[in-house]
DNA sequence: TTCTTATATTGACATACATCGATATGCTTT
DNA sequence: AAAGCATATCGATGTATGTCAATATAAGAA
């Protein structure tokens, strides 16, 4: 399994945990990119999604549980929802009437590894 | 030294790498917080400035620089510039005419974690 | 099909903020 | 004091986006 940071390729295994990746010049596009990703990390709503998404034991949700529990519109659910997936950050699937979100981590690991 | 994480009180020392943070549930102030700390790292101009910061060898850059060297007025580096030392991103120090930026680590540290 | 529930989209509105020109403040030198 | 350069602030403007009500779409049940 491979990964990409900043043009580079790395096997998983050879990451170190806590490169500085910062460390080296941002293109203007890396920076376009980068500062996508932490834009949609910029609201409470989203982060406390995310957060509710983790702390299930099964690593999902679906959506109307969000409606339930977030003090937001059901539209406004849906536009976060439709934001962190547009992003790469979450999964989606359907099982009947619901449908449930995951976190996807790659993104994430991404941005981490920025901030060493 | 110690250092705040979520309302708990860690030495140094004794935080892990890579803890997982965003795994308990965010209350909606720390949702907050911390998405204020995003939006700090969500304009790409903001990470070019850090990148820039961090490549140097000393590891600070005086402001006259970032102006010469990113296609920005001077007054909107001195906004962008604001903007990170309020955030606690960013130290700064006067010397003479110029004032030079350094990176705070601290910040950044708490975001990589939550990310973990 | 009809009804009910879950999710998505549309349209409108208000707020946040990135950006710049003009100007102010601050430091150094002459 | 005066001039020159570095940095900060002010005011204005345009754009992006979070939010919700209303409505549409989709899936299952009766």
């Amino acid at each position: 399994m491979y990964v990409n940071i900043r043009n580079m390729k790395f096997s998983r295994s050879a990451i170190p945990c806590c490169p500085p990746l910062l460390a080296g010049k941002l293109t203007p596009e890396e920076a376009v990119q980068l500062a996508a990703l932490f834009r949609v990390l910029s609201e409470p709503a989203r982060l406390q999604m995310l957060s509710l998404i983790a702390a299930q034991s099964n690593q999902e949700v679906c959506a109307c549980e969000l409606v339930e529990t977030l003090g937001l519109s059901q539209p406004t659910i849906s536009h976060h929802l439709k934001v962190m997936y547009e992003a790469g950050l979450l999964g989606k699937e359907r099982r009947g009437t619901w449908i449930y979100y995951r976190i996807l981590q790659d993104r994430l690991v991404v941005l981490r590894d920025v901030l060493a």
